[in-house]
RNA sequence: GGCGACGUAGCCAAGUGGUAAGGCAAGGGACUGCAAAUCCCUGACUCACCGGUUCGAAUCCGGUCGUCGCCUCCA
C-alpha cells in the first residue's frame, strides 16, 4: 500500500522489511493530565492502520506506544500540587489506558515508560559525547547540530537559513542556537539520576530512539506522530539516532494533521481544548472513531459537536442495517434464490473499492463511503427482495463487519441472546401480533412501549415484528 | 524572515488531467393502524478569484485574495 512519507515528502509503496512482521512506533503521551480529544486522533488513526496491516494485509504488527513519564510539565504539576511526580504519573497514565480501552483501541505491544529506560539513554548520550556529537556544559548535555550533515532533513528546514530569521533564544550554553537538550542538569528537589554528568534527568527526544531501538530492533518500519512534533522533535530524534548508529533510523515518519476547533488550533497553551473523556460521555466509541475517520488524517479536523451528531446519525443507518437483518434472519433458515445470487456477486466489488482506498495513503473517508454505499445497495435489496431470496442479506452483513473491522466499527454489535431470551420474544411478539390483527392497538403498543424501556425494539416489517436490543 | 497546508453544494467531506463519491440537514412521494426503519425522487452547468498550458483542468503552471499550522512545551 502507499503511505504518504514526511521523509521523502511523497506517497512510498510501503512494505515491512522483512515481508512480515511491521514495527510501529507512536509517540505517546506525556501523562501529567488526561488526555485531550487533539490526543485522540493520532491514537485512533494509527489503531486503524495496525488494524488493516493485520486483517487486510496478514502482516504481524509490533505496536510500541511509549509513555512519557518525566519531563518539565510533570515536574512542575508536582509543584503546582505537592503530589509527587510518580504519583501523578501513575494516575495519569492509568487514565490514559482505561481511555484506550473505552475507544476500542487495540492494546499496543510493548507500552514502555521512560523513567523504565534512564540507563539506555545515559549509554546513548555516552556514546554521542565520546563521538563528538555531542558537549556537557554545567551538568547539562547539547547535542552539536553542526555536527550531523542531515540536519533538518525531515523538516526541510536548513540550517543556515534558519538562523538568520531566528526567533530562538540563544542559550549561553549552546554553541548553535539550535543544539537540543540530550541530559539536564537536576534542579534541587526534582526528580534524578545519577550519570557521568552528575545528577539530572534525560532530555525528551532521547527517550523515543532508545525505545525504538529496544522494542523494535531492526524493524523500525513506522515512526508516527502529530505533525507538530516534525519540528522539533523528530528532527531531534534522527539527529541523535542516526548520528549515533550510522544507519537511518525509520524508513517511514507518519504525521497526522491537527485537531481545530472554530478554525484555530486547539491545544493545552491555548486553553481551548477539550478533555477526550468528556467526548465520551457523550457519545459512543464508535462515533467518535467515525468521526475522527471521517476526515483524512493528514488533513486539519475541525472538531464540533454538529460533527459528531452528524456521524452518530451516520454510524447508527450503518448499524441499523445490520442489526435490522440479523435480527430478522435470526432463526431463518431461508434461501438466496438466483436474486439472491446476483447480489452476493455484487458484493466483491465494495470490498475491492474499500481495499484500493485504504491502500491509497489510508483513504478511511473513502472507505467509510464504501461502506454507506454498500449498506444503500442492502437496504435496496432488502426493500425489493421476495421472503424466500433473503439469505443473501447475511453475506452483506459478514461483509460490512469485515469492512468495519480496522475502522473500529460494529464490534460491539454482536448481542447473544439465551434461548429462553429468544423463546420468550417469539412468544410476546405472536401475541402482540394476535392483537393487531384484532385491531386492539391500544395494548399492542403498550408491549411495544413497554420493552422499549426495556432496551427492545420492536419493528414491523414487511416480512413480520423483528426484534433487536438497543 | 524560513518551512508547510488548505479554500469543492446549507453544513461536513472524497476526488489531483477525462467531464463532480459519500454523509448530515431540507423538501416531495411510497410503505405503515400508529411507531421505527427502509425505498424512490429533488440537489454544485460547477470546485476562492484571474490568466495560461491542453482536444479536455476542481485537478498542471503563473499570479491575486483569504484561512490555518510549524519554527517555543504540544498529538
Amino acid at each position: 500500500m502507499k503511505l504518504y512519507n514526511t521523509l521523502t515528502r511523497q506517497t512510498d509503496e510501503f512494505q515491512p522489511q522483512d515481508g512480515s512482521t511491521v514495527g510501529m512506533y507512536v509517540c505517546g503521551p506525556t501523562v501529567y493530565d488526561h488526555i485531550h480529544i487533539g490526543n485522540v486522533r493520532p491514537v485512533i488513526v494509527f489503531d486503524t492502520l495496525r488494524r488493516y496491516f493485520e486483517t487486510f494485509k496478514g502482516w504481524n504488527v509490533v505496536h510500541v506506544q511509549n509513555i512519557t513519564d518525566i519531563d518539565d510539565k510533570l515536574i512542575n504539576k508536582s509543584i503546582e500540587t505537592g503530589e509527587t511526580v510518580e504519583s501523578i504519573a501513575a494516575t495519569y497514565t492509568g487514565a490514559f489506558f482505561e481511555l484506550l480501552q473505552a475507544l476500542g483501541v487495540l492494546q499496543p505491544t510493548h507500552t514502555p515508560l521512560a523513567t523504565e529506560h534512564v540507563d539506555g539513554m545515559i549509554q546513548l548520550i555516552e556514546s554521542l559525547v565520546q563521538s563528538g556529537h555531542a558537549y556537557e556544559k554545567d551538568g547539562d548535555v547539547y547535542f552539536r547540530v553542526d555536527s550531523f550533515e542531515d540536519y533538518g532533513k525531515l523538516s526541510g528546514r536548513r540550517l543556515e537559513e534558519q538562523e538568520a530569521g531566528a526567533r530562538i533564544e540563544a542559550s549561553s550554553h549552546k554553541e548553535n542556537p539550535f543544539d537540543f537538550t540530550l541530559w539536564k542538569a537536576a534542579k534541587p528537589g526534582e526528580p534524578k539520576w545519577d550519570s557521568p554528568w552528575g545528577e539530572g534527568r534525560p532530555g525528551w527526544h532521547t527517550e523515543c530512539v532508545v525505545l525504538s531501538n529496544q522494542y523494535l530492533g531492526e524493524h523500525r518500519d513506522i515512526h508516527a506522530g502529530g505533525n507538530d512534533l516534525v519540528f522539533p522533535h523528530h528532527e531531534n530524534e534522527i539527529a541523535q539516532a542516526e548520528a549515533s548508529s550510522g544507519k537511518p533510523f525509520f524508513r517511514f515518519w507518519l504525521h497526522n494533521g491537527m485537531l481545530s476547533i472554530g478554525g484555530q488550533k486547539m491545544s493545552k497553551s491555548l486553553g481551548n481544548f477539550d478533555y477526550a473523556k468528556n467526548v465520551l460521555a457523550n457519545y459512543d466509541p464508535e462515533t467518535v472513531r467515525y468521526f475522527y475517520l471521517s476526515r483524512h488524517y493528514r488533513k486539519p479536523l475541525d472538531y464540533s459537536d454538529e460533527g459528531l451528531q452528524a456521524a452518530q446519525t451516520a454510524v447508527t443507518r450503518l448499524r441499523t442495517m445490520l442489526t435490522d437483518v440479523e435480527s430478522e434472519l435470526r432463526n431463518a433458515s431461508g434461501t438466496y434464490g438466483d436474486p439472491g445470487i446476483d447480489f452476493v456477486s455484487s458484493l466483491a466489488e465494495f470490498r475491492s473499492r474499500y481495499v484500493e482506498a485504504m491502500d491509497d495513503d489510508l483513504n478511511t473517508v473513502a472507505a467509510i463511503s464504501v461502506l454507506q454505499d454498500l449498506v444503500s445497495a442492502t437496504n435496496q435489496y432488502k426493500a425489493e427482495s421476495t421472503d424466500e431470496d433473503r439469505m443473501a442479506l447475511l453475506d452483506a452483513v459478514a461483509l460490512l463487519k469485515e469492512l468495519g473491522e480496522p475502522l473500529g466499527l460494529f464490534a460491539a454489535t454482536a448481542s447473544r441472546e439465551s434461548g429462553l431470551e429468544d423463546g420468550l420474544m417469539t412468544l410476546l411478539i405472536e401475541l402482540r401480533k394476535q392483537l393487531r390483527e384484532k385491531r386492539e392497538f391500544k395494548l399492542a403498543d403498550q408491549i411495544r412501549d413497554h420493552l422499549a424501556e426495556l432496551g427492545v425494539v420492536l419493528k414491523d416489517t414487511a416480512q413480520g415484528t423483528i426484534w433487536s436490543l438497543s
